[in-house]
DNA sequence: CCAAAAGTGTTCTTTATACACCCATGT
DNA sequence: ACATGGGTGTATAAAGAACACTTTTGG
């Protein structure tokens, strides 16, 4: 195969995605790193990301790296920020457009097997420094997570179709670092009236079942196109 | 001159950063465009904005045009979002970071005079169609002015160092196209503790003179930092 | 019958909204 | 003296925060 045929006037950067995949599992918040085969920063760990083709929008290639790492489609997934220091990547001139996905991690363990790759989940508590400017990027995209999640309902993508309030408050609490009271936030939750009631409650435990709900998305989509505004 | 003279193993597409650049006179909220010279979209106005060059950040880049543009240095400049739609430049792959920055005209206006290009101020309502994908940047531009505008003080960066409080609500009005109370919009205002009161007024004009005042920005960087929210 | 977590209502405090009159200035 | 816009306080409504007991279930 030859090599250097992409010829131009004027000097480009190679222009990557990279995505924060966020996953929520055992009342942890987590991160799925790669763990790099190559030089640099050989043995570190990375968010998965790759190369922009040339028929393709950043949008979509973060979909495509995120579908070729995890199986996963029709996921949430939003760009972050772009990230384009001269000297991030020491092989070169690398600008990177970040994206961050949610998704649910009882759906991604159907997937997983392939591992190609090593692809891990780190709880965001315990990920170690990592390559490039990525522990950057992780912090960007947590404060983003944590100031979306206030007003845009999207913590529901990385719990269950069907889910308890009480599953929902912890995973508030461990995203905005802070504790709740449990009426207040029952109270205000179901105040949105975007919770469906399934009528069923969690068996099998010591302790009175919590009940399932789900999130009305075509009742959201509806009430946001005529200007309300999701708040918790 | 000789020509493509830079060489890749892969295609890679040119990186321009772009910028919407924000003022605000006479009541109204404005817009600096650059009428194109040249195909493709001649005589179409487009924000400002050039190539990324390789000893150079995005934020630089933007900077750089930016100054090159109006003149203007230490100015409020924050990254808006990335494109990157494959037929977005009819001339090739292009993506552009694009940006956003807060000028106070007042500044501006010391600074122009050099015409080399046809560069205009344009009132929001009045901005025609533009080249390229300009349109949805700008869009976007303002859906973040008006997001941002809620909770952090960038409402300043548009006015004088010294303003009244009847033109902060005047431009807070216009953003977020809302009226506001008077008696209530300065009672918050002057709730958060962050502006200095100049005791001086307007003069000259056919009524009482409203007051000065100017943003004490250092103080709000101290509380900011021990975690205090501006919100208005 | 005990342990463990779910479910529920009311009071109080804080914040937001609504609203009308007097003041200073130039003509 | 009048027209114009600036400056101010209070009362009401709404939202948020604090808080304790009962219920269900499996062991």
């Amino acid at each position: 195969m030859e090599t250097n045929k992409f010829c131009y006037e004027y000097p480009r950067p190679a222009v990557t995605t990279d995505c924060v995949i966020f996953g929520f599992d055992e009342g942890e918040l987590k991160v799925l790193l790669i763990e790099r085969g190559i030089e640099p920063y050989k043995g570190r760990w990375a968010f998965p990301g790759g190369f922009l083709n040339m028929d393709e929008n950043s949008d979509e290639c973060a979909r495509r790296e995120l579908f070729e790492e995890t199986g996963l489609e029709n996921v949430f997934i939003e760009q972050l920020y772009s990230f384009s220091d001269v000297d991030r990547d020491p092989r070169g001139r690398v600008i990177t457009i970040s994206y961050y996905a949610l998704i649910k991690l009882a759906d991604y363990k159907i997937q997983a097997g392939d591992d190609a790759e090593k692809a891990k989940w780190f709880p965001i508590s315990k990920v170690p420094t990592l390559a490039f400017d990525h522990d950057r990027i992780l912090r960007i995209a947590m404060n983003r997570l944590r100031g979306k999640i206030r007003y845009q309902p999207i913590g529901f993508e990385l719990l269950n179709e069907k889910f308890t309030i009480p599953e929902l408050q912890n995973l508030y609490e461990i995203i905005l670092e802070a504790q709740l009271d449990r009426r207040n936030f029952r109270k205000k939750i179901l105040a949105t009236g975007l919770l469906i009631d399934h009528k069923e409650s969690v068996k099998g435990v010591p302790h009175k079942g919590a009940r399932y709900f789900s999130f009305d998305k075509k009742k959201y989509k509806e009430l946001s196109e005529r200007g309300f505004n999701f708040e918790v």
